[in-house]
DNA sequence: TGTACATCAGTGAACGCGCGTTCACTGATGTAC
DNA sequence: TGTACATCAGTGAACGCGCGTTCACTGATGTAC
């Protein structure tokens, strides 16, 4: 079916987007073609490049998509509490849980584009897109860590949200073993157990 | 130049095979074609069936090599030191350096293939060698965590691996970036900090 | 508002390319005498 | 030890396939009158 309206154009082009921000997440960013992202938004691959410049303008603009989404679902989140420590623990709570880890469509595009990222050049639009994302990501989390100390505030930023990555990447990595449901209950209670050394004041 | 001797046959797939274990290391499973593993072993792709079943195969036979490169690197340094917190610490220091980051070929096989096993399928040979290699090096760390209270023990270990994974894999997503060093300093310094609430006895 | 025509979003065949894999071939190696 | 021949490790062309990308085509949309 040729030649739809503007509108419904403009709306496909957002399913496409949709579409690949959780595919890309899914599976990695080299582990989708173009004909699987068309697929999923309904369409044939034929009027892809209609939309985008290229398979690569998309893998960046859905991986921004997809910081977007969990920097807007953090601030949602974060505004829901008074108190920050509180909140610290509402992020941690979702983001070290089995759902998150079965579900990776919908979760942390750091987890799912790390591994990507490795092998990614220097100057590439997909790293910086990373990094940009990441920078939100942490500084958000990092603004729930205030003790006065700020070097000390910044380290325990450090450690904690390299751990939340570490220990969801594990969990879906050993993902059918016992060993995953571990890692995620050592991390979370950690992270969140009220005598932690680690919990600010 | 065909029809080299036995000898010179077994010996040019041991080179193959520590090719692989390097360039899958550090570009990700999916990351390397036969003739690249070929032409850096100095060999032409058309004799790599004499030697492998298949590309998976090899993979398969790389990663375990990997693991077992890994695990006996950590055994000696464990070896080297008579009480187990500086042998954790000696472990720790190199794993979270900047070497380590800047040489994924030649450094951790969790974070070098984490992010390909998150896509591997459930029953997949590649993720058996994964765990097998996993549980193997992670025990070998958890041995070094003994307080007397088990449970606490454990849920150390799984703590501090999944920060060194997660700090690790963090780094390398974005080398080149300040982020990055400070992401290393700040696991490696928590992880062996005297005054660390984590530090066993 | 209705009509005539230009526009252009989506289709599906086709392209070149790199990949994993196969295979006929080569000629040094290994073996039987 | 020397000779004749079978074996087989490595070569490079070739295969089928999936990929990213291009393009002629279609027919509903949008626009000019």
């Amino acid at each position: 079916m040729p030649r739809v309206s503007r509108k419904q154009a403009d709306l496909n082009r957002e399913v496409i987007v949709e579409a690949a921000t959780r595919l890309f997440r899914e599976r990695g960013l080299h582990g989708i073609s173009v004909v699987d992202v068309m697929a999923a938004a309904g369409l044939t691959h034929g009027g892809f490049y209609g939309h985008f410049e290229s398979r690569e303008a998309l893998a960046q603009e859905a991986s921004g998509r997809a910081f977007e989404q969990s920097a807007a679902r953090w601030k949602e989140r974060i505004a829901a509490h008074d108190d920050k420590d509180t909140a610290r623990r509402a992020l941690i709570e979702p983001y070290l849980s089995a759902a998150s880890r079965d579900n990776p469509g919908e979760s942390c595009p750091v987890v799912a584009f790390a591994g990507d990222m490795c092998h990614e050049a220097a100057g590439s639009g997909l790293r910086e897109t990373f990094m940009d994302g990441l920078n939100a990501l942490f500084d958000t989390f990092g603004s729930l860590i205030e003790t006065g100390d700020n070097d000390g505030d910044r380290q325990q930023a450090l450690v904690q949200y390299s751990l939340m990555v570490g220990a969801l990447t594990l969990a879906r990595a050993t993902r059918g073993d016992a060993l995953s449901d571990e890692i995620l209950q050592a991390a979370r209670s950690f992270l969140t157990a009220d005598s932690s050394p680690l919990a600010p004041v």
